[in-house]
DNA sequence: TCTGGGGTCCTAGGACCC
DNA sequence: TCTGGGGTCCTAGGACCC
């Protein structure tokens, strides 16, 4: 018998948590947006119903439906922090987890008896709701592709009761995968589906049933494994994740801006956010790329896109070399003219820290060294006590226009000691 | 007025080497 | 007609994910 997988997948996860701190939104169609007020990115139920696409701008919601919803800003300081409790009270129960993305975590329940599954996983549903607020369900089987469809059919099936098991020999996977479209399987979108579909496979199970070298000969070997992962094997790694080769700090502006000051202080504040994310991932980059953008949807303004990378001489985190690496980068892709919508910084190429060999030309002593790590260490525990960019280098202006749009913003209720919830009596 | 922000992996093809 | 053959490394770009 192979090892048996588990997904577990937070319902509507953006929602939920919105939900947990404003019971009065149950029941009730509630999205969240992207950055800036921009797009919807999670719905609950009722809003799925309404037929609100996903992606869609909110400003192109009719406003008959805009006012039957409850739209939220996105609030990631609250969805990571919730996160974070979900995945430790599955880890309670299941040691050996992998987090895939915010709202999903893969099981490996090996060593546990398929008879108990079942009540194993109820058990942390049930848990997870109590300690979090949060609903999930779990999808078993013996390949990640095959336990995200036995976890969609947990989340759709009300006979599952949140927990779906597939025998990946069974009939009641062959009927499954037959009536499932392949575009709709993990890993194939609309452009693949549509290679296939000219192939002849238009379903996930004709997709199962295909010569696995004929499909790594017409595709690549990620489709070959897709193939393999059908039939319930489970061959796709993940775990590789964990450390970033490339971290990226960017956003859109909440107003577009043809000020260089103003670029300048956008690009700066995310070269400090992208350092202190290799810091925080013990890593050290070895260069950056620094970028701007106009607004690509309005053709009727000049469009200009560049991008610029700095080789570091040596790997680095520290914010102050980050820092002018930027400003350089900036300095040299900078032109007057264009309004800009949007700008970012991405630290390239990581390495562990003090991985790199050391560079014959840095004559800074050791004594030095430390006092500068003492200095970065206290930065970040002060940033991370009291609030992101508490101490940053350059100071920056609230009413600067990148700052995000965020008019319907919850508070912080989990990770703000001023914004905890209050119990009226 | 308004349109997200991250990531990963794979392949093809060029540069370069012996 | 025919222009060596095999290998590595790097990069750009495509495709997909949440």
């Amino acid at each position: 018998m192979r090892p048996v997988i588990g997904l577990c997948d937070c319902n509507n996860f953006y929602v939920s948590c919105e939900r947990v701190f404003a019971p009065s939104l149950e029941g009730q169609p509630v999205g969240v947006l992207s950055n800036n007020d921009g797009c919807i990115i999670a719905r609950s139920q009722e809003l799925k119903d309404l037929d609100i696409p996903m992606g869609q701008p909110a400003f192109q919601i009719p406003p008959s439906v805009r006012k039957k919803i409850t739209l939220c800003s996105s609030n990631y300081a609250l969805y990571g922090d919730m996160s974070r409790r979900v995945t430790e009270t599955l880890r309670a129960r299941c040691p050996a987890i992998e987090t895939y993305s915010i709202d999903e975590s893969f099981l490996f329940f090996d060593g546990f008896s398929l008879d108990d599954l079942d009540t194993h996983c109820q058990r942390m549903r049930y848990e997870v709701k109590r300690n979090t607020g949060i609903p999930v369900s779990i999808g078993l089987s013996t390949s990640r592709t095959l336990a995200k469809i036995a976890n969609h059919r947990a989340k759709k099936d009300p006979a599952c009761a949140g927990v779906c098991w597939l025998d990946p020999d069974s009939i009641t996977m062959q009927e499954l995968l037959e009536q499932l479209p392949v575009d709709e399987v993990w890993g194939v979108s609309r452009r693949l589906g549509d290679r296939l579909a000219a192939m002849g496979i238009t379903t996930a199970w004709q997709l199962r049933q295909a010569d696995p070298k004929h499909i790594r000969s017409r595709f690549s070997v990620v489709q070959e494994k897709l193939v393999w992962e059908l039939r319930g094997h489970d061959c796709i790694e993940t775990e590789s994740l964990t450390k970033k080769q490339n971290i990226m700090t960017s956003r859109s502006f909440g107003r577009a801006t043809d000020n260089r000051f103003d670029v300048k202080e956008a690009i700066r504040m995310h070269a400090q956010h992208g350092a202190e994310k290799l810091r925080k991932q013990g890593s050290e980059a070895q260069g950056i790329l620094v970028f701007m953008k106009t607004n690509r949807h309005r053709m009727d303004q000049l469009q200009y896109n560049p991008s610029i990378v700095i080789p570091l001489v040596s790997p680095s985190n520290d914010p102050r070399t980050i820092l002018a690496a930027a400003t350089e980068g900036f300095d040299r892709i900078w032109k007057d003219g264009y309004r800009y919508a949007k700008a970012g910084v991405m630290m390239l190429d990581t390495v562990d820290t003090g991985s790199a060999p050391k560079d014959l030309f840095d004559d800074t002593d050791s004594q030095d060294k430390q006092r500068r790590q003492a200095l970065l260490n206290t930065i970040d525990k002060l940033n991370a006590q009291m609030g992101r960019d508490t101490l940053s280098f350059g100071g920056k202006r609230e009413t600067a226009p990148w700052h995000l749009r965020r008019q319907h913003l919850s508070k912080r209720f989990t990770t703000c000691w001023c914004e905890l919830p209050l119990a009226h009596v």
